[in-house]
DNA sequence: TTATATTCGTCACCAACTGACGAATATAAG
DNA sequence: CTTATATTCGTCAGTTGGTGACGAATATAA
């Protein structure tokens, strides 16, 4: 679809998607550590080296998807009504970020799994982290005539990942429900302050609800 | 003080407290992507294999006293008043656990200057939060009677890091006052829900105060 | 003196990366 | 058609973090 006309020099031997799809498979059959770099652009056709023409480090396979996301949050964000309150703003932005089209859903709970679950996913992390907070924290800054790495703004960016990171634990532990059902009671409860009358039942799964 | 009165076999050729010292010191230095296990262990006198039976990996050295501090929090958290609402005593006990000694502070300083500054010291970050937030977790389940992994208790124990992790930053980047201050109004602050009547000023160093 | 416990150093090894460099393959310019 | 240039590729050599195996070193206990 968006064929970049055939530019000069050799053509790539593969696509970071295809990467992506084959490193998932790999991952999910024989667990993240198990699988190596190898096993990935050797079933690629392509040489380990080349690999990490494509990504940055073995880990980096699973952000791609949330580097994305990133920006996305950043656009929602900047065109919030400007009368909202903060914490609702970003509420609503974090959940409209979150709506993916169903069949794009497995995948996703899939890398999600990856990320939360298996142990030393924590490669890599903090540096994805960090950009989604930082996009929360400048917003915050922005509304509140604070610098983005004063303490208010930077508090909010990191709670507010805190929170949805949870809501995304539940939801793939769960995987009944959809996503957004979790991530906007975590986030209410937020709001809240977690104070106990907030402190209800689990959010109940209603059926897998389509995204328009 | 505490001389364990002197066992069996070769005694070691170093210590823990050691070549936490030199790491840390190396790392300060140089970098901590610059400083390579091998430059630690010969110059605290040992072999590179037997860094690795000191600590687990390179990173685990900037996590030694942290360990410790997630043991603290559990006590601190089981002898709280019953009465006292949930995010406060969270609060209360996050503050009393980080008190330390006048004389520890530069340390700790440098110690969570790499963690949290460094790019790359991502790595085994989660672990050592995730025992963090479970305390905190934990506590919050049997508060309200449900699970420790649903939603709530899982949110506010993720939620709660994250505002001490942005404490702890702006502390480290303004080097000029006293922690519990800044763990203290951003728990504060999340208690009410990060509410816009919160976002006052940051929070001001009153002079360095001694912990009893 | 001998048995046993504990730590140590050495060696061999794997996997994640990285830099260098030339080969392969496409289009664009002459 | 030939040549220049761009882009990706594979190979190779090397560094570093980390692990398993195994015997040597060194202490106390029998």
């Amino acid at each position: 679809m968006t064929e970049s006309v055939s530019r000069r020099g050799r053509p790539p031997g593969t696509s970071r998607r295809q990467l992506e799809r084959i490193a998932l498979r790999l991952f999910a059959e024989h667990g993240f550590d198990e699988t190596t770099v190898d096993q990935i652009a050797t079933e690629a056709g392509i040489n380990k080296r080349s690999f990490f023409r494509y990504f940055d480090s073995k880990a980096a396979v699973l952000w791609g998807s949330f580097d994305a996301e990133v920006d996305a949050l950043r656009k929602e964000l900047a065109s919030a009504p400007p009368g909202t309150p903060v914490m609702e703003a970003i509420r609503k932005a974090v959940v409209a970020v979150n709506h993916y089209r169903a069949e794009d859903v497995p995948e996703l709970r899939a890398r999600m799994k990856l990320i939360g679950s298996l142990p030393g996913l924590n490669l890599g992390a903090a540096k994805h982290y960090d950009a989604w907070e930082r996009v929360v924290s400048e917003y915050v800054a922005q509304r509140v005539g604070q610098p983005a790495d004063s303490l208010y703004p930077l508090a909010v960016g990191r709670v507010t990942l805190a929170a949805c990171r949870a809501a995304y634990e539940r939801w793939v532990a769960r995987a009944d429900a959809n996503l957004t059902v979790y991530l906007d009671a975590a986030l209410l409860a937020l709001a809240a302050g977690f104070a106990e009358h907030t402190f209800t039942e689990e959010p109940m799964p209603r059926r897998h609800h389509a995204t328009p």
